[in-house]
DNA sequence: GTTTAAATTAAACAGTCGTTTAATTTTATT
DNA sequence: AATAAAATTAAACGACTGTTTAATTTAAAC
């Protein structure tokens, strides 16, 4: 028999095969982008039939909604649980910063689809999971920003929806541009490429929120 | 007879049903991206024989490379003017801002696709030319800063490739969550989105350039 | 007006696409 | 071991893909 295929399952119940599958979507939209993955890349890739995507996921729009759901969802537990911890304003913003970067660094692949693939089109469902996360995320970074403030270590005059684009752009116009950089910055392998992102990318972008909240005219 | 479809007619050649076409494609790329969009919706929205794609660009990947060369053709020639111009280090790089945001901002489309059809897929002859100009770009931005530096305005400690990932990614960010800004901004037209990025998200980079080159620890 | 080249067209090409089908195999339950 | 559910399969569906074809219309040259 054939399961009901609805969102509670195709969403939620996640086996073995079905991560399988995530993954193997992921690996493939990051590289080809969504409408350039066939679900025959994808079932080829991750050895399984390629009735098995329907039959998982009912569709290849629903898989991306999985895909999405699956993969960001811890990042805003993270988040709040960054604003109770005590720590000095400064060092909230550039763990937090470290978090993002950490976060999306992990799960590049995703992040890529869902800004080129989910604003492009009028996929709703995947649009709202995504705006509800990014407008978590606003709250959590205008609290660290608000708590820094009322100790008088930030100025005051800063838009702090613009914060998020400076430290998310940052990164993801770097990453975006990965071959240009790894041939500028003499980054010959893999590993060399994350460490560059860990050290002097991540430090350049704290250095530059540093400057942004402390700096006086 | 058919003509010649080699790379000199096709790229350099511009008529006008040409340039109509490549307007057309440019709108629908940027909306659905390289792979979602066919030649019968680009035929069709141009009101143009599905053949004539072929015709004229020999082929899809051939009409994206004349896009490119089309689109970006000019943005090296106005930096370079900028390098000449007698300005103040902190004026030039604001200027360089500003011509980054408002070439960008006319061409918002083609550069979506350049950032993520490009760098994706093996686009050779695309990505050559992208490289350049962003080589080029970078030369740029290297003379402005080093000029800066010179007249003890800048510190030196700023790591140069660094600050066009923050000044393009971070308006790119802002762009590629266009409608998530618009309702958090309360941007209702779209001539009020655009008002936004040419003051606030202008001045925020501006701001934040300054702070990150100006800024002492 | 005739000739030659360019532009434009409808139709067909061979593939690929996402999805569904019905049959079969595997697994779990009793 | 028998039964029921779930997983897996190959095959087919119609729709769409980029591209090419050959025929026709339009424009330019002489």
């Amino acid at each position: 028999m054939y399961p009901i295929r609805n969102n509670i399952m195709s969403n939620i119940e996640l086996n073995d095969k079905k991560i399988q599958i995530l993954e193997v979507a992921e690996k493939l939209f990051s590289e080809k982008g969504f409408e350039g993955t066939s679900i025959r890349d994808i079932s080829k890739h991750a050895k399984i039939n390629i009735a098995m995507v329907s039959y998982y996921f009912g569709s290849k729009e629903r898989l991306l909604e999985a895909l999405i759901i699956y993969k960001t969802s811890d990042l805003k537990l993270q988040l709040e649980n960054l604003l109770l911890e005590n720590l000095e304003p400064l060092d909230k913003v550039n763990k937090l910063i470290e978090i993002y970067i950490n976060r999306i660094s992990c799960n590049k692949g995703i992040f890529r689809v869902l800004h080129f693939e989910i604003n492009a089109k009028k996929r709703e469902k995947s649009f709202i999971a995504f705006t509800e996360l990014k407008k978590g995320n606003l709250k959590s970074v205008e609290s660290i920003i608000a708590q820094g403030q009322a100790k008088g270590v930030f100025r005051k005059d800063v838009i702090i929806p613009l914060i998020t684009p400076t430290i998310i752009g940052t990164f993801f116009h770097f990453h975006m541009n990965k071959p240009f950089f790894e041939e500028l910055l003499n980054l010959k392998t893999e590993a060399m490429y994350n460490d560059y992102i860990k050290n002097s990318l991540t430090k350049h972008i704290q250095q530059t929120i540093k400057a942004l909240l402390v700096y006086e005219n």
